[in-house]
DNA sequence: TTTTGTATTGAATAATCATTCAATTTTTAT
DNA sequence: ATAAAAATTGAATGATTATTCAATACAAAA
């Protein structure tokens, strides 16, 4: 199995990339399947027929139901990140400029979408039975947190705001964009990517009055 | 069924209280179990062990595991919004000391902790695919968001804010509840319910800035 | 082409679990 | 106290599902 990924083809990786489709497929396929019928009724076998291989290919592919889950919330977890990360190493920026970019990223098609909400909801929901899960959520709060803390200190020196900590407004923002996630899940309707955006966004206005790019 | 509920004991309604009190055992049980091993491992029978009854008479009695999920998310529902409705009803109580005791209450240890949080988010996960659930979970939002857009709006009054309005102040604040309340799950050593409540105060205070008691 | 090793299948297995229901215990009425 | 009714039990049932593995398809090498 190991040796295949390694020594099937030594003149091109097509072979490794044959199997990388493999198991993006079952990636891919699993978090369509918890999007589309919960964490609860998401069966090997659905997942399977999802992303067309066979049941048991499934199985032997990820050792077990539990490591494909596992896989699946490193890989959506990992995609968010590189999102984020980007815009932090974005070079000759604005702190203002970089933290409505930010706010445009968490707000973004790609990334506030019911689909993608809904599965990170299910996982969080087992955060406290599962171990691994928590690692993977809590290592990547880690980071962010600490950038974002980082970039609010920027300017509050620029706006010389002295009420409110980096960490607070930090904290803050984190907390709402965890709570309005939710709420989109909930009712859309109400809750389109543009209000939520909208309302983060007036959020920074209260704490850096003069400012006027939080439209 | 039925009958016995109502016919059992004419003199006095004791027959009545103890049929309840397996019903409310049952679903006492069922939200411990949730809180304990998650809804993906809360079977039957450990609901039915924990509450000392036997496995089939938990499904007799509530018909079917659903309908045992369902009432147990009813009275936790029911259960928040007495807490809430209660400060919203006193009398002759300033508009910032209401709102104050509401956030005192959304982060009480009663309200706020890991058990019962665990097992909102447990519910919520399956939110998007069990209409009930929705609906219970809904049908509370918006009486708590209603009273509390008019409670906002008392106070923008007396304080003369304008710039933001009664819906965003309200929503701001839900979705930091909702947020703050996932973050004690991850992470209860920093995210103390102290914390969170004081970082919400923190947020009114960057809306009425003249006001002293959101300390 | 034949051989050899790998990838993939899908049917069988075994475990788990909601639900049912005949039997038993407990309660109520006479 | 006895009969009738209701409450409760717990073992059996059937459905679901992760996991296994012998068999097959496929690809590479000779």
């Amino acid at each position: 199995m190991m040796k295949a990924l390694v020594n099937k083809k030594t003149t091109e990786q097509a072979s490794e990339t044959e199997i990388s489709v493999n198991h993006q497929k079952l990636i891919d396929a699993t978090i369509e399947t918890i999007a589309k019928r919960g964490l609860a009724d998401t069966t090997i076998a659905h997942v399977a027929k999802r992303a067309k291989v066979s049941q048991g290919y499934a199985n032997f592919r990820f050792k077990s139901k539990d490591n494909l889950l596992i896989s699946s919330l490193q890989y959506l977890s990992d995609e968010y990140k590189k999102s984020w990360q980007k815009i932090f190493e974005e070079k000759n920026i604005d702190p203002i400029d970089r933290i409505i970019r930010i706010v445009q990223n968490d707000f973004s098609s790609k990334i506030a979408n019911r689909n993608k909400i809904s599965v990170w909801i299910a996982f969080y929901s087992e955060v406290k039975f599962r171990p691994s899960y928590l690692t993977i959520c809590q290592r990547q709060d880690e980071i962010y947190s600490q950038q974002m803390e980082k970039l609010v200190s920027e300017i509050n020196n620029i706006t010389s705001q002295k009420e409110f900590t980096p960490k607070e407004v930090s904290e803050t923002y984190h907390s709402m964009v965890d709570g309005l996630w939710q709420r989109i899940l909930f009712d859309p309707k109400i809750y389109t990517n543009e209000f939520c955006k909208n309302l983060v966004l007036k959020y920074f206005r209260s704490i850096y009055v003069n400012e006027d790019r939080f439209a």
